[in-house]
DNA sequence: CTGAAAGCGCTAACAG
DNA sequence: CTGTTAGCGCTTTCAG
């Protein structure tokens, strides 16, 4: 309607300069007498100019975006780790193409191919199972990826995640500690390192402390699953203590005990859940949980991605951010303050 | 490292083809032989090519892309929204780039024109507050913007928001029906179209039944902001009813009137919020509340953004998505025409 | 330091 | 239907 798209050459012509110059004074390592530079500056704003992204990106093959491939954002804490992410890369320079990933794996190949369509300078993937071929196909066009909250055993792409393993073990010596011995566990969705890294810390946590896991559900990192997997293990022989592989269905099993099967918490069980989430501290759950620290997770898959970009390459490493064990109310408290009842 | 990007000139060499022709055969409106489709495309599999959709922005002018800018994601019908948005205009052909608003409105003319630079073709402003400036640069350039869950009085821009003014007072009509007398409000944000409205269809629903608003807090639309609201209200002559202007703050409510001032929900006090998010309907809040359609919210956004962008534009429109009284037990029955009762 | 010239990869007339 | 020819707006040698 209004003003038409000011380039860089109009600029040029009312700075009386040339085109080329135009380009150097917006351009961060140029060379540009101080005259030309204000020349060209004053011209800019009179004009309204700024140079477009897309065109630079065709000629230095830099497009600044960043793809951010993403399951789903029902568990607080992606939204949370979105936000973080995108406001750190922004101040960088960057910039999140969003793109969902159907719950369907097989779809996500496809996804990948889009993302690379518009030249992005790199992919993190977040709540998405680690797939090799995914990071194959990056790597075979040259586009780092980083795995955020997600990892794999082998050491061969980059991930950053919290500590799972130890994270589990430390719930698994916390709940002994308390005095429990009917110890369950709420499991994820299988396939998600997230899941099966908590899990063996947290069972070779309770096996060190000569205690069998006294029963396993499975909720698949989702609410309904997560209430569903509650009430068969209360069906019978009830455990007095449960661990659920997240915050997200912590509160629905909470929910589930309490108001379902009148069950009182921690007094009838203990809960923990993984993630510490906002609402974790909110007192209606004031749940014991691991904390994942979403700030150090996000600079550290930043810090990977843009030195991967700018060439400081580094070997692919599998960052493990440390995870500490928020005590609060929804877990029995230990009963004396006595320094490591429990022998090596 | 390995294979270099495929050109669609080498696929039209492969291909025995003008490197135009490789362009139609990638190009919906195309006009290509059966034979000339069917040799690029076993040449362009064979090579894995695929278009740089940045290069066809730049003849084309369409990049794609649109922006979006969001200004916080606590409350859980935003990634619940951003979800929806993005896999609705993915279908489409869409994506979104992600831009954070700073919490300062300073910042966002600044960051506007960030999404110029990307050429963007359209612009989706949620949870940020209407801006003139925002949407009169927009205009000037040609980019057409909505707002989602904002609008303003002035029918000149596109708005998708609930019906907030009416929501507002099925809010009023249910409570004073409930038999409440001393009812309060607790206030979000106040440069938000969603606060004012909704307090607006709130405070005239009740002066309609001849009751005034006995008090008002301000909560901001954070949780602390809330807890601090509902303490100073209860601090002497306490209400009996409280609509909070979303439910992010409305759970905050309710476990500070539980779990700090001992009251219970609903005998001492009802409670209402607006929204509809997920955890409202968990057994630990329970929460009645004005629901918010995302999927009309939406699809609605998505098909004004893509109508401008295509060009079928249409008169800018407040469009309001009527929103529904969803009655929860946070809230003490309707005596005279509910067969259950709400003790539990 | 600065202008001229050569493209980045692709689409869109324009002739055949 | 198809190849040729111009560019899209910008960065980047390459000479001056």
């Amino acid at each position: 309607m209004s003003s038409e798209k000011i380039t860089s050459i109009e600029v040029a012509h009312r700075a009386g300069v040339s085109q080329s110059a135009v380009s150097r004074v917006f351009t961060p390592g140029a060379s540009a007498s101080k005259q030309t530079v204000e020349k060209v500056r004053k011209a800019a704003s009179e004009l309204g100019y700024r140079p477009n992204v897309l065109a630079r990106a065709m000629v230095s093959g830099k497009s600044r975006i960043i793809g951010l491939l993403v399951a789903y954002l029902d568990n607080q804490f992606y939204p949370d780790a979105l936000e973080k992410l995108s406001s750190a890369l922004q101040e960088r320079g960057y910039h999140l193409l969003v793109f969902m990933a159907g719950k369907d794996a097989g779809n996500i190949d496809n996804v990948v191919d889009e993302m690379l369509d518009y030249q992005v300078e790199g992919i993190i993937a977040a709540s998405v199972s680690m797939s090799s071929k995914l990071a194959e196909r990056c790597q075979s066009v040259g586009v780092p990826i980083v795995f955020f909250n997600r990892s794999q055993n082998d050491e061969t792409r980059f991930a950053v995640t919290s500590d799972n393993y130890a994270g589990g073990r430390k719930v698994a010596d916390y709940l002994v500690a308390a005095g429990h011995t009917k110890i369950a566990y709420i499991a994820g969705w299988q396939f998600a390192s997230t899941q099966y890294d908590r899990e063996a810390g947290f069972v070779d946590g309770l096996n060190k402390h000569q205690i069998n896991l006294h029963a396993r559900g499975v909720g698949n990192f989702t609410s309904e699953g997560a209430a569903e997997a509650a009430r068969l293990l209360f069906d019978k022989d009830p455990p007095d203590a449960l661990f659920v592989a997240n915050d997200h269905m912590a509160f629905s099993v909470m929910d589930t005990l309490r108001y379902e099967l009148g069950l009182s918490i921690p007094d009838d069980v203990s809960v923990v859940g993984y993630d510490d989430v906002p609402i974790a501290s909110w007192p209606s759950f004031n749940l014991t949980t691991v904390r994942q620290r979403a700030n150090q997770m996000v600079s550290k898959t930043v810090d990977i991605i843009i030195a991967q970009i700018e060439g400081d390459a580094a070997k692919p490493q599998n960052v493990k951010i440390e995870a500490p064990l928020i005590v609060r109310g929804s877990t029995r408290a230990i009963a004396s303050c006595q320094p490591n009842s429990s022998v090596k």
